[in-house]
DNA sequence: TGCTCCAATGAAACAAAATTGCAAATGAAC
DNA sequence: GTTCATTTGCAATTTTGTTTCATTGGAGCA
């Protein structure tokens, strides 16, 4: 079976074409054309190519949380007592499953898996925490910590 | 004269269309307004609308970090000395500025700010913690947890 | 009720951007 | 030097985004 991530033949057009869109990729192909040097098709191809290849896993807008109502951001280290592959795939599916959960990784380090987590508000959370950890025989403990400010967020990855 | 600035007004139509815009913000207005029941230039002007608000703030390719080559996805719980606003404000900024922290929340619970990295070695992380946290007096301590795997990644936030 | 005012809408016209077809340029293998 | 495969730019076409404008549907009020 073929690794879901093709090996990555990208390039310096490549890579700056993502810079920019990882700022904003409602910029014209013709303006990114400009800045790198190539025309508007030649951009657009690439971009089609890396969309197809999974470099770029998706296009969405950004949305802020407390202009949507009542939000939450919170984010939940998790430690599981079995740490065997069967076991962490089925708690990477239920976390996955989950709506609320924004973010999941499996992390070395003094916890498991780490959360990101938005809900609309404290209860919320506490259901999700019943049903996700308190629910689940497999997990040792968790720690929460509730985000008072969203200083920072974003998602871009380097690339130059 | 309208006013300029609007408390964050949203109806069904816009949660409706940021629910998909989160999820696919290629998405044509022409088919947004086929989901939602309004035509192409009511859904433009909401969006238009939203983006002026901050209610949208920004459009971006989500980009897989593995397909760019080398890159370590870091988590970090910092805790502060002093826990002045003066601090915490010097703190938000030192960490805004770094274009390794792609997000950072300043939290309750056992740590005061919790930071999401991406550096293409660990040697670069070793260099950010020296510059950040060693080279930082107000630094009490700080947790370091390493991704393996990015299982969901999203800044998706609950509309509905 | 009948009236105006106002905000929001849809249809159509219009502008801009994305996409495609195709010939030429590029480059690697032989 | 020739061939083959890739990638490019240009131009034509299609699709999408944006503006215009007349209309609709209240809310407030005499």
């Amino acid at each position: 079976m073929r690794n879901p991530v093709h090996p990555p033949h990208l390039d310096d057009f490549d890579r700056k074409i993502l810079a920019i869109l990882q700022r904003d990729n409602m910029t014209p192909q013709r303006t990114i054309g400009d800045a790198v040097n190539l025309s508007a098709p030649a951009v657009q191809r690439r971009i089609k190519r890396m969309r197809e290849e999974g470099v770029i896993r998706a296009d969405v807008s950004v949305v802020e949380p407390d202009a949507v109502g009542q939000s939450i951001t919170i984010f939940v280290e998790v430690e599981v007592i079995s740490e065997t592959a069967e076991q962490i795939e089925q708690a990477k599916r239920e976390f996955t499953a989950a709506a609320e959960i924004q973010q999941c990784y499996y992390v070395t380090g003094e916890a498991d898996f780490i959360l990101v987590i938005i809900v609309p508000s404290m209860a919320d959370y506490e259901a999700l925490t019943r049903r996700l950890f308190f629910g689940n025989n497999n997990v040792k403990r968790f720690r929460t910590f509730v985000a008072m400010d969203r200083v920072k967020v974003g998602l871009g990855v380097p690339v130059g």
